[in-house]
DNA sequence: GGCGGAAGTGCAATCGATTGCAGTAATCCC
DNA sequence: GGGATTACTGCAATCGATTGCACTTCCGCC
């Protein structure tokens, strides 16, 4: 019933063969068609509604003009902007994009991978952390196209999309020197995501570097919860030693915020905070968020970019993009008293 | 290359026909081949790592147990919850979605929705406004199936999913008017989304029920620097006679925060301001926000049930669905001086 | 012992588009 | 004017799975 008109009715209205509707309405083989055939072919099809089926072509093409997009948590807001990026490029270029929500969980993520396989995907963009001896290695020694973006895979032969963590986080510890802080808390992120790890290395160098004190909380994971909880855990021992919070992103800022409020201490004057991402509404919070600018949308037109031209077979070398960041300073950093 | 196992692979390697692998590995016909035989089948295809092609059943079955969900954008947090919320009902049934989004532009959801229609969706999830003689309507009539959610289309016989915002305006209203508050401004939704519409009327029947002031400012879209630049004109005119604001949604009345700032008033000490959704993190805005949650995730999931039962013929009415609201009061209202 | 029915399996068509190959007709060139 | 191109177009196979129909076997039963 639905979608009645096939490329065999246009055929038989123009009193052709369907190889030949075929070969007028793809511009690519439009040339081995008489022009004066191929312009009536185009009315009639246009007159009957014809529209492909794009489940058709793509069994014998072997192509789904169709990838998938792997990420944790479309309710955290660095997504979606990552997601529409990724769409600006994809959609004018006839592909379409199916999102799935892994929750962080590796089963979860294995299951639905397997699924966008069997529909045929062309490629995968994954935003999720990776560990070995997984799907995502096996379909690659198969051929399947695979970008990263917003994680990294060491020692993984797929291309990736980052943004400059490692700039980012000295902008920040820079900033906050100059404001005359010496003693650090970084709430990082899960060591087993690429972000946390290279942010919590950076942090950690740059003390060094400058000879100041940094002390490294691990979280399990990119929540407010998590973030108050270990700042609560903090401050419940007394452990009062510091002067600023360098957050492994927002939403961790955040949980601190919540957890100096509770614990009657005011950001900035008593403790200065510092997220990662600048995602929406930072600037809103009470105080303002200084954080870091992380080109979200940008990030995920570049991986877009990279699969396809990984699946068009243009490049296949393993490329790392690095994006820059900037940071934007807002009311949650003050000079230390 | 790519899933190079196919039935016809298992087949052979089991000494059958494919139609008997197929009628083997599907539930609902394993029961005509011998118990026998489909339990060898079984294991020969889960040893040679078989998945089925989901693409080319869908061809020959006419369901492409796919379904496409058109929003206007991802990156407006309400969107998220309700995207979820589909997944959580689809995935475990079998189903995969293609998010799309229109920005609000008539076109371009025309054309998403004809890219959808090519990749021979089962059905449409549509949380954009609806005007009368488009695509949509002519799809309907052709057998397509279709869910609005978070919007309702009068007079189309579509089933609607909504949250009760008659009930939310209302306990705004009364909420404020118990704080004293007699001279309200309304910033409406855009009027041709039907949140908007109700929203709008409801706050207009219930000022003149109550017989108190209630001023309506329309909205071309529902946004920040909508909301900001309706308030800034009432300001920059010296429009004072308000001591409340009612918006359509969380971002107007973030908008309003935006203007009262810029203009040198304290909300809610000078204006009380409540928004509408409970979006993620009015919480943390300043002052916390007084609103109206609404159950976006709920919503999706509804929204996918009654999509799926017109998929699969169980239920055709047009039935309206009306998910309840509660206000959730924060420190964006206070007593009237 | 033959007939009816059930159980199990295979054959082949089908979904809608693409494409290699072949065939026909028109054109060119000497 | 005839052989060789060239330009179109059609035929039929193909992608991978599903399914109506037909066929074979094997029982059961009178």
């Amino acid at each position: 019933m639905r979608n009645r008109v096939t490329l065999a009715d246009v055929a038989k209205a123009a009193g052709v063969n369907a190889a030949t509707v075929s070969r007028s309405l793809n511009p690519a083989t439009e040339s081995q068609v008489s022009k004066e055939t191929a312009r009536k072919i185009k009315k009639i099809s246009k007159d009957l509604g014809y529209t492909p089926n794009t489940v058709a072509r793509g069994l014998r093409t072997r192509k789904s003009l169709t990838i998938g997009v792997v990420i944790p948590d479309l309710t955290n807001p660095i997504f979606p902007p990552i997601v529409r990026g990724i769409d600006s490029y994809l959609i004018p270029r006839g592909y379409s994009a199916f999102v799935v929500n892994t929750d962080g969980n590796h089963e979860i993520e294995q299951t639905l991978i397997s699924s966008l396989m069997e529909r045929q995907v062309d490629g995968l963009i994954v935003a999720t952390g990776h560990t070995e001896g997984d799907l995502l290695t096996q379909y690659h020694q198969r051929g399947v196209k695979v970008v990263m973006v917003n994680r990294e895979s060491p020692g993984i032969p797929f291309p990736a999309v980052t943004s400059d963590d490692s700039a980012g986080i000295s902008a920040i510890i820079e900033h906050l020197v100059a404001l005359g802080h010496k003693n650090f808390i970084h709430l990082a992120g899960p060591a087993d995501s690429s972000t946390g790890l290279l942010r919590s290395r950076t942090f950690v160098s740059e003390c060094k570097r400058l000879g100041i004190s940094g002390k490294v909380i691990k979280n399990e994971s990119y929540s407010i919860d998590e973030g108050q909880a270990a700042v609560d855990k903090l401050l419940d021992h007394g452990t009062r030693n510091f002067s600023a919070i360098v957050a492994g992103n927002d939403l961790l800022a955040l949980g601190a915020y919540h957890s100096l409020r509770t614990h009657g201490l005011k950001c900035p004057e008593d403790v200065s905070v510092v997220g990662f991402n600048n995602m929406p509404f930072t600037a809103d919070f009470q105080p303002p968020m200084t954080t870091v600018n992380a080109p979200h949308f940008d990030m995920g037109v570049e991986a877009a970019r990279l699969l396809l031209s990984q699946i068009e077979g243009i490049d296949t070398a393993p490329v790392k993009v690095t994006l820059p960041v900037s940071l934007i300073i807002r009311g949650s950093t003050a000079r230390v008293l």
